[in-house]
DNA sequence: CCAGAATCCTAGCATCGCTAGCGTTCGTGT
DNA sequence: ACACGAACGCTAGCGATGCTAGGATTCTGG
């Protein structure tokens, strides 16, 4: 029972040793970067061995993006926190969001481009991606005005801070006025009450 | 002179064959059915012929996305002037422009998020471009409260609608609420003043 | 100590975007 | 009218991709 085990554990390290690399690989040369052969040179194990722990490259970032769920969540709590009031936590919890974005091109993409493996809207969806949601859903609810779906309008706020980070990251809106559109997205969503 | 004017000629129509048979095939399979020996096929040449039309696929995807500015463009156009009102008009412009992207979603995806061989926020942008962003921008400047930059709220009513649409696209947003999500977002732009 | 199973690697497949190099066809000048 | 030169478009191939089949090697259990 105790090589059993090992072997399990054994496993498990080198699943997280793959996922890491893959995440370092994607962090320092882009997505286009990580191809099956260099994540195995990378992690000292031949291709096929990749195989053996995820169905697929898309697997592999989709384990990179549940990361990257929980990182996002664990930022988006702390800003909402530390805010006083309910529109400087909209604000703060906006601002966190697209600052994440900026700081780690390669795991949002995992998250909210690129791959399609992960199920969203539905229960079954990883833990940590109902965690960020959920952040945001906090600081959205309270800025609700009667009779709006909390629900419905976290996910319009979502949608334009997603549409700010994209178009913005492919150079179809110009970086220096990101905070202004950023100040007025937030003033649209607090503004009604 | 006639035969090289007829040379130039032969030569933009089978430029356009080539957009048009990139662009059928995408809408039909999607871009990842594009590929060059199957859209050397479907024009009847080799591939190397594409290549002196094009520097490469992403120049193809660019010319495609070109024409769908354009087609863009001129809806948004009609679903603004045919509203009566400003706050008609912009909710108007919203629905035209997601039902395009639901409509054309391979046209949607070469013009916003895949090719980025394009010049966007600046003067030597296509004409269509700067004609399809004119369009939400007539429709924005009117509900603009003092003190806001109509460009940079165009910008952000933008990111709203394009971020409804990619998250919508590929499974981060159920479909069902579309029509509730747009109209919050509608609803919260000409909400101020 | 040996048979059987689990594990991992070498080698290869089909496909991708793109390009070098060669024939062939066409227009031009004598 | 004819040979020459230059475009032109094709065949063939390169390097790289994600992924897989098959065999060799190691380890486990009787």
């Amino acid at each position: 029972m105790s090589i059993q085990t090992r072997r399990e554990r054994e496993r498990a390290e080198r699943e997280r040793l793959i996922v890491t690399a893959a995440r370092e690989l994607a962090e320092a040369e882009g997505w286009e970067a990580v191809t099956t052969r260099r994540l195995a040179a990378e992690i000292e194990y031949s291709q096929p061995v990749l195989y053996s722990h995820f169905k697929g490259k898309d697997a592999i970032m989709a384990a990179v993006a549940v990361e990257g769920f929980a990182e996002m969540a664990e930022e988006l709590r702390k800003a909402r926190t530390a805010a006083g009031g309910t529109r400087a936590a909209l604000a703060a919890v906006g601002e966190a969001y697209t600052a994440f974005a900026r700081r780690r091109p390669a795991l949002y993409d995992a998250m909210f481009t690129h791959t399609v493996d992960l199920p969203f809207a539905t229960p079954e969806a990883p833990s940590a991606l109902h965690a960020a949601f959920g952040e945001l859903l906090r600081a959205v609810e309270p800025v609700a005005a009667d009779g709006e779906d909390p629900g419905q309008l976290t996910e319009t706020y979502w949608a334009g801070l997603h549409g700010l980070t994209t178009l913005m990251r492919s150079g179809r809106l110009p970086e220096g006025a990101h905070d202004r559109r950023l100040a007025l997205l937030t003033a649209h969503f607090t503004a009604s009450d």
